[in-house]
DNA sequence: GTCTATATAATGATAGAC
DNA sequence: GTCTATCATTATATAGAC
């Protein structure tokens, strides 16, 4: 999370913001976070403006140590990103303002899914190629929904978190990841293996409905 | 949403409540609400003594409607109850409030989860015993996973409003689910009928590795 | 760069008249 | 039941000394 000399006080609110916003939510004041850095409110102010541009280069700061994590884990799935960076203990106060952010968060949120879409894209791609993942109709679809699933399942596990039901991604990413994982591992494989329908009947019947209102330029062989 | 003689103040500021929470969160400030009732905003307080109890009575007004209509809807999936009361016009806000508290609301929003979970669990169980869907080991949890996917879609649907990418689920419920459903129901149908994998030699490994570090029970037959 | 002190606006909630 | 007027608190943000 911090180099060497990146213990300015401009990174050490940074910083104390990112644990913070990612702890309490967006709508904790600057005063809490100039405590927890150890500065005046009005420092705050004097190194990032308003509490728009600090959240922007919370933003910003998270992305970018994401983007270089990405990179050094080259093998294995992307898809699972946060997940590995939840298990890395420095990491755990990014993660959870990650999730936080894609949570509740703003227009970062939403260029941060899209990178999540386009990465898990790529690695199925990637996967289909080599014959492990079957192919598809709507490729950006599949990996859209596969990231609706891992989105869903963090926002059900802080519902749970909520009514103290297990360890919440936000409080403590590290062990609600490890958490999710056990409980929704074995229903994913299941469901990524087999499907959820004992036939193809459904699919059919809807690839035959669509067929018929727009031009049926593709049959149900494809797939 | 209103019955003739419900249009009291109190059901007023109410339903005024659940359209503007709906639609611009629940950082909004009871002013607003009374505006939007035509009312003064300490007469917001009289009727609800506080913002949380106010809150907790746009809750429960929900529930009951959406209770309400699922019995109804005795045919049909449960796990479309939302999908479904989008496109009655006259839910929009309702369904707006519920996607609201869903994906940023309180303890209430958990046990909206949990109902989710457990409608789902047991239409897919009658889907189950009618052959038209597979039998699963953790019955449960693919319920979990399968509502995860739908409130995942929901966030990201929210995301790209936010973007400017479509119709966003807290601003135009009935757009949005009807967009949403366009995108979504190619690739879910695929995913559900098929799955993921080419082959379950990722789900044999796991079930392997699993019924090493615990007793193993069961095998892969079962499913 | 960092602080104290303060301006300004909005919030949830109250008091009391009608 | 409904209002106007107001309080107390908190929020972001500013001014200016050091």
């Amino acid at each position: 999370m911090r180099s060497v000399d990146d213990l300015t006080a401009r990174a050490r609110i940074r910083d104390a913001a990112v644990a913070r916003f990612g702890r309490d939510g967006f709508g904790v004041g600057m005063r809490q976070i100039a405590a927890d850095a150890g500065v005046s409110a009005a420092l705050v102010v004097h190194h990032f403006g308003t509490k728009d541009a600090l959240r922007a280069a919370c933003d910003e700061h998270v992305h970018s140590v994401v983007r270089d994590e990405k990179q050094k884990a080259v093998r294995g799935a992307a898809t699972d990103v946060i997940a590995s960076l939840a298990q890395v203990e420095e990491h755990g106060p990014l993660v959870a303002y990650l999730v936080r952010s894609l949570l509740e968060g703003g227009e970062a949120a939403a260029a941060f899914a899209d990178d999540l879409v386009a990465d898990t894209l790529a690695y199925l791609d990637t996967a289909e190629e080599a014959g492990a993942v079957r192919p598809s109709r709507d490729r950006t679809g599949r990996a859209r929904a596969v990231v609706a699933m891992q989105v869903g399942l963090l926002r059900l596990a802080q519902l749970d978190a909520l009514v103290g039901r297990g360890p919440s991604p936000t409080q403590d990413p590290g062990a609600a990841m490890r958490a999710l994982v056990d409980r929704a591992l074995l229903p994913g494989m299941e469901l990524y293996t087999h499907g959820l329908f004992a036939d193809s009947s459904y699919l059919d019947a809807f690839l035959a409905s669509r067929a018929s209102s727009t031009d049926g330029d593709r049959t149900k062989e494809d797939v």
